[in-house]
DNA sequence: TCTGGGGTCCTATGCCTT
DNA sequence: TCTGAAGGCATAGGACCC
């Protein structure tokens, strides 16, 4: 059996942990540069505030109802999420942290286990130790137990927050009821060409023929509607090294200036560096890229991307900013207002795995040099040590103008 | 004025080698 | 030596997730 266990409304009960005030009060969370509606208490869902709605948009509700805003305070949430993860390891020792706010947990050899009374000692639990508010969906699949789980959610003066499929009339029951668009694994395009198929259905789709699953939605569709059967086709997955890292900002304003947009370039790049020597890989390609704002329409629109290759695998800022900004050089035009820019290392391979080239490679000093910025940055706090390239004078800063008080506290030992 | 960020997997395509 | 089939690899793009 699977179990899916999803924090309710993770980034606004965090908030709620640090400032009880908040309870039964409408809360939203705001993106990154307080750009859009990243998270809502069930209280501003009510106000008929939805998901990635533009701040701008909904300033005058927010007035008008009172409504707690936020920006995210991705410390904050991270330290939480890590609590309540700790607590569900400790029920079962197959757990899959599956996002910041969601886990799957799998029950190997419960079978005489009361699993009713189980799963409500486990929200209890949680709820009692973090004060985060949690929901269960217990089935036979991963893909079931989603299901399960959002049943738990949206009928929770029913089941109390927890919901068992017991047996096929009860997937049936649950499939019949979910809409095809809310199927997990079933995106925007799928479930329009589903619907065109008068599939509108999770039980539909369950009992399409396989062979059109297969031609219309690959192998993963497949898998899907195996597992939405009660036949089992994922499994937990372990924890692997990132593939890729990226880091990608909007910039607070528009921006023309080659020496702006480099610095920004610069800083990511530094920042996917860190990463990079965090998880103990190097990269050997790097990837930036930079566009307009699209929702200026009026504007001349431009976007580009390159992908630059190293020649040998590195984790060095130093490195990494001259690769970068030559790849910068190559894509940017003037005359162009810029409003966001990334930069992805992808080609990942373990540090100590490095094949050395003998003509070219790294500057041997620099891993001393990287360990000692990473432990004065971890000491002093990050951008402790800065490169010459970057902003010196802190002129740019990401909008947060409405972070809340939360601290978090660690206790070590 | 103001619309997020960070990932994964799969398929199609083209090129090269066997 | 030529030819076609098959497989490996890189890359781009689409779809999905939170």
């Amino acid at each position: 059996m699977f179990a899916l266990v999803d924090c309710n409304n993770f980034y606004a009960s965090c908030e709620r942990v640090f400032n009880p005030d908040l309870r039964q009060k409408p809360v939203v969370i705001l993106s990154n540069n307080d750009g859009c509606v990243i998270a809502r208490s069930n209280e501003a869902k009510a106000l008929g505030i939805p998901m990635g709605a533009p701040t701008y948009k909904y300033e005058k509700i927010f007035k008008q109802h009172n409504v707690n805003v936020f920006s995210s305070n991705y410390a904050l949430y991270g330290d939480m999420s890590s609590r309540v993860m700790n607590i569900l390891s400790t029920f079962t020792p197959d757990v899959e942290i599956y996002s910041i706010d969601e886990a799957f947990l799998e029950f190997i050899g419960f079978e005489r286990f009361d699993m009713d009374s189980y799963c409500k000692k486990i929200k209890y639990t949680v709820e009692k130790s973090t004060g985060i508010p949690i929901c269960i969906g217990l089935a036979p699949t991963k893909a079931l137990s989603k299901v399960a789980n959002r049943i738990a959610k949206k009928f929770q003066d029913k089941t109390g927050g927890i919901f068992i499929m017991k047996d096929d009339s009860a997937r049936i029951k649950a499939l019949k009821w979910l809409k095809i668009e809310d199927v997990w694994g079933i995106g925007r395009q799928h479930a329009l060409r589903l619907k065109r198929y008068n599939i509108t259905n999770a039980h539909q789709f369950s009992e399409l023929p396989a062979e059109w699953v297969r031609k219309h939605m690959s192998v993963v569709g497949l898998r899907l509607q195996k597992e939405l059967q009660g036949i089992k086709s994922l499994d937990l997955e372990t924890p692997a090294n990132k593939k890729a890292i990226a880091t990608t900002r909007s910039f607070d304003k528009q921006y023309d200036d080659f020496e702006y947009v480099k610095e920004r370039v610069s800083s990511f790049t530094i920042k996917c560096a860190e990463k990079l020597r965090k998880q103990g890989s190097c990269c050997q390609m790097i990837y930036v890229f930079l566009k307009t704002n699209k929702f200026r329409q009026d504007l001349p629109q431009y976007q580009n991307s390159i992908v630059v290759q190293v020649g040998y695998p590195t984790n060095s800022s130093i490195d990494l900013i001259k690769f970068a900004v030559l790849g910068l050089q190559e894509i940017f035009r003037e005359g162009f207002h810029y409003k966001k820019a990334g930069v992805i290392v992808m080609g990942l391979v373990p540090e100590n795995q490095r094949q050395l080239s003998f003509f070219s490679g790294e500057n041997p000093k620099h891993s001393n040099l990287m360990q000692e910025i990473d432990r004065m940055n971890s000491f002093y706090g990050s951008g402790a040590v800065r490169f010459g390239s970057q902003d010196l004078g802190n002129l740019w800063k990401m909008r947060r103008e409405r972070l809340s008080g939360g601290q978090i506290i660690t206790i070590k030992g």
